[in-house]
DNA sequence: AATTTTCTAGACAAGTGGTCTAATTACATC
DNA sequence: GATGTAATTAGACCACTTGTCTAGAAAATT
């Protein structure tokens, strides 16, 4: 059923923890995973503590020893999936071996495949709580927009990127062109949970790809 | 803050009510139209039968009279909300009056504009519960799936009208393009609910315009 | 060894959710 | 008009959630 994360084989020993490595604590970790899982498949609000906390078998002291309330864990957990998503971008628009629109391309087709892996029951965690904001505190709303704002203007870059190549009309723009993007891609991510299928997302990125100014 | 629907002003008796001239009840029409209002702006999970039922002034009891569960009520909202849709799109798309394209125009002006009017609070019901669908009791999941089926294929023949008129290009699928309008503009309505902006809505529609096949 | 720091354990109170039974009133029937 | 039935309301009820709080355990520090 859930692949990733199993009801915490360690012992989680009480009292003080050795001291890791890192200086990080490894149970925080393991919330802020589980974490981003399951809100990114069901929300902020329809999520409990309880449930992250049996699903990764943390007891509640910890949870309230690291995170001052659920809105604050909300939070964490929003920066981290905006982290993880940049890096992705990165990791795909940043790969010079590729003309710049193919490798936006790979971005897309490397979500879909994590969409696929995941039985699209997992959508995007920016998504789900942007669609939350009518019921959620306050912060989240500049922060989700935020995040949004980061992952569009690495979008633009690469099309800035493609247009200097002549990949793009010359007078393209290319930050309207990246929220466009953006703006359908999640409502391709919507869909695709809904229906379970990759169908929307492919429907999504053919129309945008074909209707780019050349 | 809310224009639409204020706390019962009714006296509101108990005991069996004096019949009605339509046979409809008043009281279920009113929950029904509250429910769609709230759901549409903050989603199942997050919405509780009480707030719904303080803000319209109507006791718990009656509810559980109406519907059998918070899951059959929701369920009623969607065919409420899906119909209602459904109606907003023939009244656009079947104006002869004007060209297809400009038919669909007209709908996304509507549509646009009445989302300004709620100060871009409310959102798409159905995209906003299609999101919640990994924490949604199964029977939602193929209800939206056929709400957004019968609108797409409302939009679709309206592109097969313009298809007909050379306004599209012979060879254009209009089942295809039908569902990217709905996949980008479900997520454009999600981008300005968040950005409290029409600017997404706008980007997106000029983009599905600019990028239908001529 | 004593003390402090860091974390876990889980009981607890306040509040919310959804459901259900009993009471109340109108209508129908005789 | 008395009795029975249908329609609706009132609010009790229980299970569950959130967030807090105290006690306890183990490492680190002195």
């Amino acid at each position: 059923m859930n692949p990733s994360i199993s009801p915490s084989p360690l012992p989680r020993r009480r009292g003080r923890p050795p001291r890791q490595g890192s200086g990080q604590s490894e149970t925080r970790e393991i919330l802020l995973q589980a974490g981003v899982e399951i809100l990114a498949e069901k929300g902020f609000s329809a999520t409990g503590i309880d449930e992250i906390l049996r699903r990764v078998g943390v007891p509640k002291g910890s949870f309230y020893h690291f995170f001052a309330s659920k809105e604050a864990f909300g939070v964490a957990l929003v920066r981290r999936y905006g982290e993880l998503l940049s890096h992705k971008l990165e990791r795909n628009l940043g790969n010079e071996a590729l003309p710049p629109l193919e490798r936006l391309r790979g971005f897309v087709a490397e979500s879909r495949a994590r969409m696929a892996l995941h039985g699209f029951r997992r959508g995007c965690l920016v998504g789900n709580l942007g669609q939350e904001t009518g019921c959620l505190p306050g912060s989240f709303r500049q922060l989700l927009a935020q995040v949004f704002a980061d992952w569009q203007g690495q979008v633009a870059a690469c099309l800035e990127a493609a247009r200097e190549r002549g990949e793009l009309a010359a007078g393209a723009d290319c930050q309207r062109l990246a929220a466009c993007f953006w703006i359908g891609w999640e409502g391709a991510v919507l869909r695709a949970k809904l229906e379970a299928s990759p169908e929307p997302l492919d429907i999504f990125a053919e129309f945008f790809f074909a209707g780019l100014p050349r």
